[in-house]
DNA sequence: CCTTTATGGATGTATAATGTCCATAATAAA
DNA sequence: TTTATTATGGACATTATACATCCATAAAGG
């Protein structure tokens, strides 16, 4: 289990984009080369978050990408969901549903009898969903700007002095 | 991104043990057949567990598996990285370093100046690496026994009673 | 000795991740 | 209007993992 290649490069396609962020378009060659990889393979990447709504793009010259939103309300987040999709990370199948008995948590038949126990009290997915969470909260508190916020000074070259 | 079913049926299995713990051996047929799952997968599975330290297996006539410790020190954490591997969640290939000079943390170099200023101070690993912490310790603090414990009064069939 | 049981190698299949190519559409600039 | 530029999305090829099975072997108990 691991994070795709394809969101550590959304995100730092993201950070590129924030950080010559004064409305200016950034093409995908430029985005590409900064990142050391293909640009048919990096557009892929850029149109899924033009599709969730995390960039706009424009066609023609001059054309290229720009966030939709600005990057304090972009959350890492937001970014990995995207790309690697909002399934849970723990999921049972209903084959697997030969579940123990004991996977089932105390107070039980007394308030619901009418769905799939499994759904609701099942204490495997309780611990799983919950870890889940924890990284979940973690990454939505942290955005990209927090990124930016947290760089070295030094390495800030555009600002907004032209 | 997600758990591999693997990761599943090795718990599930894990609480099947936990559950006839009494010193006993649990072949992996009855285990298998608990989980739905045929024995040559499952197999591979405990094999794993068992090359890791987490359960003890023997061989010939009523052998089978046990736990090779008490439920309450075999976290989630510990089944989850014998099968899905201990490497970290997010790795940045070195390929991708072309990175972004924003990505480096505001004090640098003051105190080091040896290593690849990559591998402390870069803030997308900060926060990628932060959430992967936040998950795991929640993973260990939650344990098989944890799950035994919680789990309805009335689904524990053995208990001590022969 | 013979049955039971786990082990690990080899192998095959299914699915997902990765990466490229090209025809098309949209847009700005000339 | 024409042209160069740029993103888009479908199709496709290529790995890489995950999933799953089979079989020869070894170990242990009866
Ligand atoms: S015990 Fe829980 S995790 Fe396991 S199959 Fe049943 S519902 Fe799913
Ligand atoms: S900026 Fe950080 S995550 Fe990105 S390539 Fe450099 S070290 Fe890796």
């Amino acid at each position: 289990m691991q994070f795709s290649k394809s969101t550590g490069n959304a995100l730092h396609a993201l950070i590129h984009l924030a950080h010559s962020d004064r409305g200016q378009h950034v093409g995908i060659k430029e985005l590409s080369s900064s990142l050391g990889v293909s640009d048919s393979y990096l557009s892929k990447i850029m149109s899924k978050l033009r599709q969730d709504g995390i960039v706009r793009a424009s066609t023609g010259a001059s054309g290229g990408y720009e966030l939709a939103r600005p990057a304090d309300r972009i959350s890492f987040l937001d970014v990995i969901q995207v790309i690697e999709g909002r399934q849970q990370l723990y999921e049972c199948l209903n084959a697997n549903a030969h579940h123990h008995p004991l996977a089932e948590a105390a107070e039980w038949s007394e308030e619901e009898e009418s769905g799939h126990p499994e759904s609701k009290d099942c204490l495997v997915k309780k611990v799983m969903n919950g870890a889940e969470l924890q990284m979940q909260s973690y990454l939505r508190a942290h955005t990209i700007q927090w990124v930016l916020d947290h760089a070295s000074p030094g390495s800030i070259r555009g600002g907004n002095g032209e």
